[in-house]
DNA sequence: AAGTATTTTAGGAATATTACTATTTGGAGG
DNA sequence: CCTCCAAATAGTAATATTCCTAAAATACTT
């Protein structure tokens, strides 16, 4: 996805388009794979010097929450992403490697959840956990 | 799940069933629903003062691997509970609250990834998010 | 262009989580 | 029961993440 098009979709929802949100999807579109928060704020701070921490937090989670970024919980820390269409993640336990996955089997579980529950869905989580082929042969 | 069977579980894992790990797995089941890493950490010192917390994040983890204890990730700290059965959550991303899900469609996709990137997955590890019906309805 | 309501930010404090290492301990084998 | 080794622990240091508040910036209205 291009930064415009994130900038766009921030306005469309209602919220501001800042100089830091700017320089953080710029940041974040630099790189082509999941990165760290701590990453994506050195690469923003070159741009944008004394931007804080908790500014790239806060973006990064209202991100996440409108589905324009991706979360990987990973063991030390999160990865985040601007995913090319939607997708999910294979994390190995062993070396923390990330596969990505192409299915997503759960578009229809969100239809029947809302109206078992209630519940308003407004996206999903999915990670599978494992051994990568290397860390497979290797014991 | 009964405390003696997580037990069981670790022994014939080839992992050492210490007094600690008794205790943190007492004190998890002792709570009927998530709760956070502090808050087992304080009920199993109560049993054995002293416990380090590192030792309960360190075990927690483990047995999050082994699949024995499933953790969900919420907004400022993870919450962590022994399950009855496969299921999943649901978490309002405006209080917090969790529900429980029991549906689960990813059986046959872990199969496949298996096949398809050589990936031996161990389990997953999905939560859906959204707005409960109390915020939903409040705006 | 100026005024205003609302959102957002910086900065630092408070938590949560993980890393590191010397020491201890569970459990297998004698 | 004793010895030994791999695994586990305590304690502490280092990171990662979230919380809090006064001040600044955005987008809207005039």
């Amino acid at each position: 996805m291009e930064t415009d098009e994130v900038l766009a979709r921030l306005r469309s929802a209602g919220r501001k388009v800042t100089e830091q949100r700017r320089v953080i999807i710029e940041a974040l579109s630099r790189f082509g794979s999941p990165v760290t928060a701590r990453r994506i704020h050195r690469e923003a701070s070159k741009a944008m010097p004394g931007i804080s921490h908790d500014t790239v937090y806060r973006n990064l989670e209202m991100l996440c929450k409108t589905g324009t970024v991706v979360q990987i919980r990973a063991k030390g820390a999160s990865l985040f992403e601007l995913p090319e269409g939607h997708h999910h993640h294979m994390v190995c336990v062993k070396c923390s490697k990330v596969l990505c996955v192409e299915c997503c089997p759960l578009s229809f579980e969100e239809k029947m959840l809302a109206r078992q529950h209630g519940f308003r869905v407004l996206g999903h989580h999915l990670e599978f956990y494992g051994l990568c082929p290397a860390c497979n042969d290797t014991g």
